[in-house]
DNA sequence: CTGTTAGCGCGTTCAA
DNA sequence: TTGAACGCGCTAACAG
């Protein structure tokens, strides 16, 4: 079929051993035969076979990722940092595509590590409390890094939430808003939680009642989820003036409810979500929002998992990014405040944290 | 380090062949070591080596995707839409991001050969005038689709391009709409050529003038493109009561110029785009788009790359799915018209049409 | 039914 | 400076 070594080698009278020597430049090959050789790559359009030598050299260049939806612009936004500094280090990317299901993971893993791969980039669909899932990830005889969704002991780079979740709610509390509601993720997903807790922590923080009724679960990534949500919110005695949304599809939701109520942003009421989706600012109330930063976590994982392939056993590592507030009209009823926050465009650092 | 099949015949005192028939479940092994087999794998976690499988039986079970930029979510769309297929016929997918640069393209090719990938998605960078290329990929050795960009005697699956632009002139037309501008994509994109000759064909058929001042190139998937074009067509003395523009970032854009130009849609000013962005309903004036059916695009290609690894040489087919129009209130001035369209949710069969 | 033998394409000794 | 021999982990003949 395709050309190979030996061919080249019967082309050229030399061995087979020789040619594989010239084409890694070693320096015990006459240039005379090296230039022959690449001569004859040229010529007969010659490519190595990865998986025969893969197999001898125990290293594939190939990295696996695991995401629960690649479709997602957070993920793909993820993934394309990823690839950006991966790429550049000659690695190629095995992605999978998990659904948010569970089993599928684990099946994707084990096709991964019959393939293996190098080391393993995972946003897993696994509930965290499965400490039995946890217990194999530990055990992974290849490096790991845990991307948006931490488990304890393990490589992680995500956004900071509960930062996020606090920021969130200091700054509708910074613009006059004082019955701050959340509209959350599922509970089965460490970055709800994570902003929840930010969400309380801020409440505390502010003196201001923690009342549960101003929390409803909903979807993460559909609008439907955020709609319903704060219909419920809006049905309520005492409403809210103000919702930390926990996504921006989920603001976008809740800001079509709030539309049809007839409420006017940010007069009425403020909202702020989460993610800074690329078309939040053409809303038809331009929304308000945290970034968390999606190239950068591609990119801090990326090196990570380099980096602890690297040095085989390294401790554990967790690493987040800065939440950057992004105020715009929903949220924004002082036109004064957080402006600075919001407007400062260059990259800071992230903030490195070693676990525990 | 891993457990090899050799050590599992160590510890079952079989060979190592009658472990991978059993592994295989050739049916000439008994009953009994078959079970003896599976206890083990389990046992010792035993999963095989891909590499070596694929050395011998020539079949990776990878397909290589290449794309210009994963987080445009035209490809994360369809990139998902391929892996629900391949996935399910147990394939793995190595997926590269070229940013648009021809060279890294070549490169990224080169890397999937040497990989031994068993099939070939490609969405190229290379300007569709670039007959070197096309010949290279002519002459790969391993079936190949191309995906969304167009090459003449190759595989192909997309949108229908010029169909799209057709329907959506030809229903601003139908909307009152008399003189239509374009803002088309880059001329080196197959796409933007395809949407601008349709958009030629409808005022053709039409009996509207054809003036190259209505049409601006632009780019593709920036919004400041739109916006900046918009802000030049209405300088023009008679600038035109509509756009059609080539992708939704750009209408985005345009939207922006005009509502800044004091125009309200769909009153003064009619806009279309092209891609059926998910947000695009929520936007300041919901905007009207040509759906090209993104995740049947990837459907379709992942099954007709699986078909021609099936059947090797098979004549190269082109399938275009279907436009769908979808029309909201940015250019919905009767109110009435082509609504069927748009809220037909059901899908429809991909038009099918062999090359030539 | 099971084991033996012979590669798959390449990298890596070690002699020559 | 080059080449022969061996092995990476596995599958696929063919014997027994």
């Amino acid at each position: 079929m395709a050309i190979r070594l030996k061919d080249l080698a019967h082309h050229l009278n030399l061995s087979v051993s020789t040619i594989s020597a010239a084409l890694q430049n070693r320096d015990d090959i006459s240039e005379a035969t090296r230039l022959r050789v690449f001569a004859a790559v040229k010529k007969f359009g010659y490519h190595p076979n990865s998986l025969a030598r893969s197999l001898v050299t125990r290293k594939t260049n190939v990295l696996g990722v695991i995401v629960p939806d690649l479709s997602r612009s957070f993920f793909a936004e993820v993934l394309k940092g990823i690839d950006s500094v991966t790429s550049t280090g000659g690695y190629n990317l095995l992605v999978c595509n998990t659904e948010e299901n569970a089993s599928r993971e684990e099946e994707m893993l084990r096709m991964l590590l019959s393939n293996q791969v190098d080391g393993v980039l995972l946003a897993s669909a696994h509930e965290p409390s499965n400490s039995a899932w946890r217990k194999v990830l530990l055990g992974l005889s290849v490096p790991l890094v845990l991307i948006d969704r931490r488990l304890p002991g393990l490589n992680f780079v995500g956004g900071d939430d509960s930062g996020i979740g606090f920021e969130a709610t200091r700054h509708l509390y910074s613009q006059g808003y004082r019955r701050i509601a959340h509209i959350a993720g599922p509970h089965t997903v460490t970055t709800a939680v994570g902003r929840l807790s930010g969400y309380r922590r801020a409440l505390a923080t502010l003196k201001l009642p923690l009342n549960d009724d101003l929390v409803i679960e909903s979807h993460y990534h559909e609008e439907s989820g955020g709609y319903e949500a704060m219909q419920r919110l809006l049905k309520l005695a005492l409403p809210p003036d103000a919702v930390f949304a926990a996504s921006d599809p989920i603001a976008i939701g809740a800001l079509q409810a709030a539309l049809e109520a007839d409420l006017s942003l940010p007069e009425d009421f403020g909202l702020i979500g989460v993610g800074n989706h690329r078309y939040g600012r053409f809303l038809r109330v331009p929304l308000s929002t945290v970034d968390q930063q999606r190239s950068q976590i591609g990119h801090l994982a990326a090196e990570l998992l380099l980096a602890s392939m690297d040095k085989k056993r390294l401790r554990p590592k967790s690493i987040l990014t800065e939440p950057k507030l992004v105020v715009r009209d929903s949220s924004n009823r002082t036109g004064v405040s957080d402006m600075l926050t919001a407007s400062d465009g260059t990259k800071r650092n992230a903030k490195h944290a070693a676990r525990r």
